[in-house]
DNA sequence: TTAATTATACTCAATTTGAGCATAATAGAT
DNA sequence: ATCTATTATGCTCAAATTGAGTATAATTAA
């Protein structure tokens, strides 16, 4: 095994900040320095001297950078081919190979409304709780057809992610889909790592700096799924929540309504909430007011949510 | 947001390359060199200015280290935090940082007996096909139950990752027990890496170099949770195979026994395999020889199977 | 008082799961 | 030949879970 390393490379840990506010699911953003105003994640370097895991290393500069309270913390992936760049396209420094390791961070609050970008902005198509959105026929799926054309395997890819024709939109498959319109040159991110000659016409959904959509699709997929068998909602939700209110988050980050009886239900059934005895105000019939059952222990073995999928959701 | 990073890292790719050996699940161990005498992970340097991304990287070295054919690759976890070892005890230059980059992945074949460690050599406790391993009553959890003492938060988090004292084992908790532990001092690692001053009394396993033990359990967690979403365990088979020979390697991953004719109505019912007309012929009666029915997209979405978990779990 | 709104209780058929029994086809022993 | 051990496969059945309703209760705003 050849143990002369000649390359070292600087590490970036770049987080995906989630909170929900209202019925938008949101992510902590850095405002926009480049030429083209595209908004960033916030990230910063891994001092291995300075901390022992890079998990302490990420906790570390969000306290410092954004004084927000983030209780769960998620490694998702490193990432060894950043801006994807072609050779010398840049303004970078060659020789800083830089590696970035995306993380996924919950935040019960989202202050300063301004610094917080919705996700679905950037992923407009990922939002069904209207319906299947318009952009997918009128725009994304003709030209992915076309980039497809007769390719097998292309179209393969095509039916999995986007379940075109036939088979059902599965909402996990966000990175999936994501990485499809990337290579198709349909994000704006592929033309600026040179993959893509012309401007793209059309504005598929805010594009961000560097890599970071792709991160943050990372991030949505990993929470989408993780939301099915894991009390994720909670890191999200207030001391105190109507079970309406955890539906609701739910849904913003599902991007799918739910059927209201069989999501009480779930919850019921694996004891995740138990009430507080006080009720909420607000329009209709006062609701019941819960707080989450913890288990003291962060690292908790809970069912999670069996997520009952409501309908609408093939077409 | 700091920009100006100073320290710069090396970035080792360290792979856990299982195959199915019999009714053993096996990793590919390159032999030992250290003083220990304890196996290790194959691992191998990652050049960012050679390879576009890690995982390309990691392929390479592999064809050029073992000649296998590795079709299933998946990125487990990046570790900060290698050897873990306390300041100076060790023979390594200290500037040099190492971020150590896990990456799973499945072969079909495993030649060279001695070149592949059985996976419950190293983790005797996770083989539950006999039923609950001795070991665990006999020595890990009174060693345990010793270590958490009244400390509530031990106690429950040895509740959860090992079930006692009531409630049952999950099996994806491979990484959670592995790193209980290694933090009561329970696993050689521990010494080695200064957190423990004697050397412990009992094997809990056999060692590996550096965090290797701990990638093969983040792989062994993540496998057996993925076999039941995806279907994964073709990777591990040949061409034709009986859907014994898929229970039966199932089985040895999840280290459990399933109930056979549930497990052949989930096959059935995903149509994730169809007949090849030819038969096989073994000691009884003889069984029908199957094929994976492959989308040929590499990257599919079929259900896997949905693991009917057999009794004998708990207790 | 009425309508609109929201919350919550309860029902019911269809499906899925967990666990079992019964039968079929082979090799090897008697 | 025929019995026995062994493995494969078909089928049943009750319990639990899911998906999708209907019905009713408690509020606020008009």
């Amino acid at each position: 095994m050849d143990k002369n390393h000649t390359a070292s490379v600087l590490i970036d840990l770049s987080a995906a900040i989630v909170s929900v506010r209202g019925d938008q699911p949101v992510c902590l953003t850095v405002p926009d320095v480049s030429e083209y105003q595209t908004p960033g994640l916030p990230f910063g370097p891994f001092y291995p001297d300075r901390h022992r895991t890079m998990e302490i290393g990420l906790r570390q500069w969000v306290i410092e950078q954004t004084a927000l309270d983030i209780g769960y913390v998620e490694q998702l992936y490193t990432f060894g081919d950043r801006g994807r760049r072609s050779e010398g396209a840049d303004n970078k420094k060659e020789n800083e190979h830089i590696v970035s390791v995306g993380y996924l961070a919950l935040s019960k609050q989202c202050p300063q409304p301004n610094q917080w970008s919705e996700w679905y902005k950037h992923f407009p198509w990922e939002d069904w709780r209207e319906g299947r959105p318009n952009i997918l026929n009128q725009q994304i799926i003709p030209y992915l057809e076309a980039w497809a054309g007769s390719d097998e395997l292309r179209r393969l890819r095509l039916q999995q992610a986007f379940g075109v024709p036939d088979k059902t939109w599965n909402d996990e498959f966000v990175l999936d889909r994501y990485e499809l319109m990337y290579e198709a040159g349909l994000v704006w991110e592929a033309c600026a790592d040179g993959r893509q000659k012309e401007k793209i016409s059309v504005q598929n959904g805010i594009a961000m700096q560097l890599d970071h959509r792709r991160i943050l699709a990372t991030a949505i997929s990993r929470l989408r799924a993780k939301l099915k068998y894991r009390p994720v909602v909670f890191e999200l939700m207030p001391s105190a929540f109507t079970l309406t209110h955890v539906q609701k988050t739910t849904e913003a980050i599902l991007g799918a309504v739910l059927h209201k009886q069989n999501f009480r239900r779930q919850l019921a059934k694996n004891e995740l909430v138990e009430p507080t005895g006080k009720m909420s105000k607000a329009r209709g019939r006062p609701a019941e007011l819960f707080k989450f059952k913890h288990d003291e222990s962060q690292n908790t073995n809970l069912s999670g949510l069996r997520i009952p999928l409501g309908k609408s959701r093939n077409f």
